[in-house]
DNA sequence: CGGGCCCGTCAAGAACGCGTCAAGAGCCAT
DNA sequence: ATGGCTCTTGACGCGTTCTTGACGGGCCCG
C-alpha cells in the first residue's frame, strides 16, 4: 500500500484528496505548515509526498528543502501561481513533478502513481552495510567502526548512502552530486572532496590510503565493501 | 522520431527552422526565452536543443548552464557573433556544437542529426572489452590486464574508447583527435602517438610489437579485439 | 646511397584535480 | 542571547596528468 503525505494549509482541498487517493487504495497521512510536514516525512516515511506551496509558517522552498535534507521521497509540488520561475526554482530544488492549480484528481492521482513507481527503490532503505572495518546501519542511522559508535552527519550519511547503493561500482560526481545535492548540482565543487574527506577520516583504517572509499580520479568515487 | 527544442527571440527564424526541420521529420518545441528554454527542456524533453545566444531574459551561458544542470540532452548553439571567445565559452559549458549566423538550413539539419546520433550512442556504455590479455570495462572504468589491475588516466581511456567503439577497424587521426580532444583539433599532432605509446606499455603483452592497438601508417589507429 | 616522411620515445613545464585546512554562516537547542 | 554543530566556501600544496618540443629510427622513393 501506498503511502502519501498530504501537506495543504486548506481544510477544503485536504479532505479532497484524503478522500481521493484513500479511494484508490492508497493510506493518507496530512500535515497543514511546513514543521509537521517535514517531520512527518522523518516519523511517516511516506512513499510519496504532495506539498502545496505557500504554507502558513515557511516558505514553499524552504518546506521543500527541509524534506530533501530529510529524504529522497519523490515530491509533487502544487502551485497556484503559473511563474515558469517557481516551477523551475521548485525543480531545482529536487522536487519530481510539479502540478499546477486548479487540477484534475485524475491528473494527480496518474503524476503519484508515476512518482511512486521513479522513486520505487530510492525511498526504499539500504539494508546494513557490512566490511572488515566497519558496519553501517542506514535504517537506524548507526555507524560502528571497529565496535565503537561514530556519529556521521545527515549529509555524510547521504553521501555515503549514494556510495553504498551501487557498492564496488564508479559512482560519478555528477550523479553523486545530484543524489545528495538536488538536480540542479551538476557542477564540480568542493562538497565531495570536503565529504569524502570528512567520511575516510571517521571510517577508513588508515584515511590517507583509503581502501573503501576510492576515488576516480576526474570520474567520481566508488564504495568497496 | 526526433524531438527538437529551437529557442529563438527572432520568430521569424523560429518559423522557418521549424518549418525546415518539420518537413524533415522532426517534431519540434520552441520557445523564445531562456526560462521557457529550461522549463521545456524538463517538461518536453527533446532529443536536441538549437539555442540562440543572445536572449532576452538570460544571458545565453547562462541559460546553457541551467540547460546542463537539468540535463545532458545535446545542445547546438547558435550566434551571431564570430568572437572565438563566446565560441570556447560554449563547449567549455557543455555545448555539443557551434554555429554562426548565418547559416543555411541544411548544415544546420546536418548537425542535428549529427548531434542526435552522437548523443544517442556516445551516452551509450561500451560492453566490456575482452582479449586474451586483457579486459577493459568502460562503464566501470576498469582495466585489468592479466588479471592485475591497471590504472589508466581520463584520456587514455578516451582515445579507448574511440577505438573500441570500432573494433577491427581503421579509425582516422581526425577522427580520434576528434572524438578525444574536441572537434577543433582536427591537426595532426604528437597527441595519437604519445598516447598510443602510454596505451600500449600498459596494456600490450610486447609493447615494441602491438598486436591489438595497431598504428596504420599514415592514416590511423586499429584496435584488434 | 641519400633524403624525406612518419612514427615511437623521452623529458620537462604547465595545468589540473584532489586532499586538506580553516573561517564564516546558518540552524538548533539550551 | 549563547554555544555547539553542520554546512558552505575559499585558499593552498601536492601529486598526477596533459601538453609540447626535440630527437632517433625505420621505411619508401628517387
Amino acid at each position: 500500500m501506498t503511502r502519501v503525505l498530504v501537506v495543504d494549509d486548506d481544510p477544503r482541498l485536504q479532505r479532497t484528496l484524503t478522500i481521493a487517493l484513500r479511494a484508490h487504495g492508497n493510506e493518507v497521512v496530512t500535515a497543514a505548515d511546513g514543521r509537521t510536514a517535514v517531520q512527518s516525512v522523518l516519523e511517516d516515511a511516506p512513499d510519496v509526498v504532495i506539498l502545496d506551496l505557500g504554507l502558513p509558517d515557511l516558505d514553499g522552498t524552504e518546506v521543500l528543502r527541509r524534506i530533501r535534507a530529510a529524504s529522497v521521497v519523490p515530491v509533487i509540488v502544487l502551485s497556484a501561481r503559473h511563474e515558469s520561475d517557481d516551477k523551475i526554482e521548485a525543480l531545482d530544488l529536487g522536487a519530481d513533478d510539479y502540478v499546477t492549480k486548479p487540477f484534475g484528481v485524475e491528473e494527480l492521482l496518474a503524476r503519484v502513481r508515476a512518482a511512486v513507481r521513479r522513486g520505487g527503490d530510492l525511498g526504499r532503505h539500504l539494508g546494513p552495510v557490512v566490511t572488515d572495518h566497519f558496519v553501517l546501519d542506514f535504517a537506524e542511522r548507526r555507524a560502528t567502526v571497529e565496535g565503537e559508535d561514530v556519529r556521521l552527519t545527515p549529509t555524510e550519511w547521504r553521501v555515503l548512502e549514494a556510495l553504498c547503493r551501487e557498492p564496488g561500482h564508479l559512482v560519478q560526481q555528477q550523479d553523486l552530486l545530484r543524489a545528495v545535492w538536488g538536480p540542479s548540482y551538476g557542477r564540480e565543487s568542493n562538497y565531495l572532496r570536503v565529504y569524502a574527506n570528512q567520511l575516510r577520516r571517521k571510517l577508513e583504517p588508515d584515511p590517507a590510503n583509503p581502501r573503501h572509499l576510492v576515488t576516480e580520479p576526474g570520474l567520481g568515487y566508488r564504495f568497496n565493501p
